[in-house]
Parts: structure tokens; sequence; C-alpha cells
DNA sequence: ACTATTTCGCAACTTTGTTGCAAAAAAATT
DNA sequence: AATTTTTTTGCAACAAAGTTGCGAAATAGT
């Protein structure tokens, strides 16, 4: 796993720390996204928030992570698929957040629809954001 | 207009009060969605960042306005239609956001995919907000 | 016009995110 | 392996966004 993790850092041009490593091996252990309070709470060791702040941060412009928009408003991080690189991603699949356990997912199998605009409106990206009960919360 | 406005706080059992009068009238003579800043900033008279909270939270809560999900994680407010009431909001529709002048337009006539879910998820909601360049900004 | 109820604005506070800078750590060089 | 250069970190200080309690003011009901 360290190998992994120290590899990815490398292949990004990325300096290895101690940080950098742990928050990228949380995301590999996590099974959904995280958001920023997931990372600064979760950490036995502590970070300050600030490099939490930088560190996702860089991993976004690296393409090494994704951002989903949420409709409460919270930022969550998700692994990117290979194809995302440095100020390219293609995370163009459908984001799944529980009602219940609020855990998000990544439904990397299901593919974004393209929609019909109105005359006028040019679509250049569109984020679809599913919410519901997952998996684990069927009863 | 006066007349409407009025109308709309009494039908929702409001209290008919200054703040929520040119409020909502902001949101009638707005082409697009509204932030909280929008509204902070915009109206000639100032209304205290507190009361905008709370007016536009009871807003939401009687199905007058909705909120709309964003990729930058900023709240904004859009006029709700008639088949909205308090706590059954019904606004199936896509959200556009303009790349360039950043207005936010409720595309009711575009109206959210059903889109199938993996085994075991179960979908309740469905978000789509599309991204590009709107009407007013094509060359 | 008077009373009861609701809403408003202020102050104080919490949470979230940003910026500058010196110390520490990592990478590059010798 | 030691030294220099570069990058990253943590702290402090700040800014922006949102929340809560409460007395004063406005609204609604009689
Ligand atoms: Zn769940
Ligand atoms: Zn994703
Ligand atoms: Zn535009
Ligand atoms: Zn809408």
């Amino acid at each position: 796993m360290q190998e992994l993790i120290t590899d990815i850092l490398k292949r990004n041009q990325l300096s290895v720390t101690e940080s950098r490593r742990k928050i990228l091996e949380l995301f590999h252990q996590s099974k959904g996204a995280l958001a920023h309070a997931d990372i600064e709470q979760s950490s036995a060791e502590h970070f300050d928030r600030v490099t939490i702040y930088r560190t996702l941060q860089t991993f976004v412009d690296k393409g090494i992570i994704h951002t989903i928009p949420t409709s409460d408003n919270s930022v969550r991080y998700a692994l990117c698929k290979d194809e995302c690189s440095a100020g390219h991603h293609h995370d163009n699949h459908v984001h799944f957040i529980c009602d219940q356990c609020d855990t998000t997912y990544c439904l990397d199998h299901v593919s974004v629809p393209s929609l019909k605009m109105p005359n006028g409106f040019e679509a250049k990206q569109t984020d679809v954001v599913v919410s519901g009960i997952c998996k684990n919360c069927q009863s």
C-alpha cells in the first residue's frame, strides 16, 4: 500500500510528505467520498486545517481527486480514475449520496446523460447527483 | 405587482413584512437565481444579514423558493413553480449556470432524466446542474 | 385602540476558508 | 553523507459565511 501511495505522488511530481501520504491513504481506504471534516477528524495524527485545505487543492489540481457537488453545499472529494490528469478531469459519472448514512459514492458505471439544451444555451459540463438509499442501508 | 407579492405571502400564512415583500419582489424581478449576497447588496434598503437568512429559510420551508446545488458550493435560490407547497418541493427541472456571467437559470422545460441505478441503490431525487455559456453571453 | 403574536436587528459566537511568513522537511547537488 | 536549494508545513491573524438568544419593533387579531 505504502508503495502505491508513494508511487502516485511521485508520478504527479509531488514531494512525498507525511500529510500527503496519510491523506491519500485515507482516500484509498475509504469506500465513499471524503469531506474536509472527515479528514480533519479521522486521522490518528492531527494535521493542521490549512495543510488539509492545501493538500486537497493540490490533489484536485493534479487530477488525483475530484470534487463532488452536493445539494447541501458541503464539498466532498473522491479519487479519480486513471483517465484524469493535471488540469484535465474526465469524471463524467453520476454521484450518489445516501440520505441515511450520508455516504457519497462515485457510480463509475452510470454515465451522465447528454441533455438537449434550449436555443442559445451551450452545455459544457453536466453534474448529476442522485440521492436516496444506498446498498448498505437497504433494510 | 405589490398585490401579487402580498397575495403569495398571505396564501402561505406568512406575516406581510417589508423584508419579505422586498426580497420576494427581488426574486420576481430577477431573471436568474439569487444568492444570499445578491440580496444583501442589491436592495436599496439594507436588511440585516440574519433577516435575509431567516427569510430565505422561511421561503424554502413554505415552498416559495428552492435551493440550487452548485459545483462551486455557493447556495442559490430561485422561485418555485405553482406545484410546490410547504414541505413538498417538486422542482425536478435542470439548472444551468453560465461560466461567463454566472447567472443561474431554471430550465423549466428540460426535465431530469431517470437513470438506472446499480443493484441495491434506490434513487429518490436527482439533481442536474449544467454549466456552459448562456443565451445572453453567446458572441 | 389595545393586546397577543410574530418578526427584526443587534451582539456575540461558531464554522469554514484564506493569506503571509518563519521553521521544518524533502529534494537536489556536491 | 553533508550542504544547499526548494518545497511544504504549522501558526497566527484574518475574512467570510452562517447560527443563536433576546429585547425592541412591527404585524395580526380582537
Ligand atoms: Zn447508506
Ligand atoms: Zn466521482
Ligand atoms: Zn451568461
Ligand atoms: Zn430551479
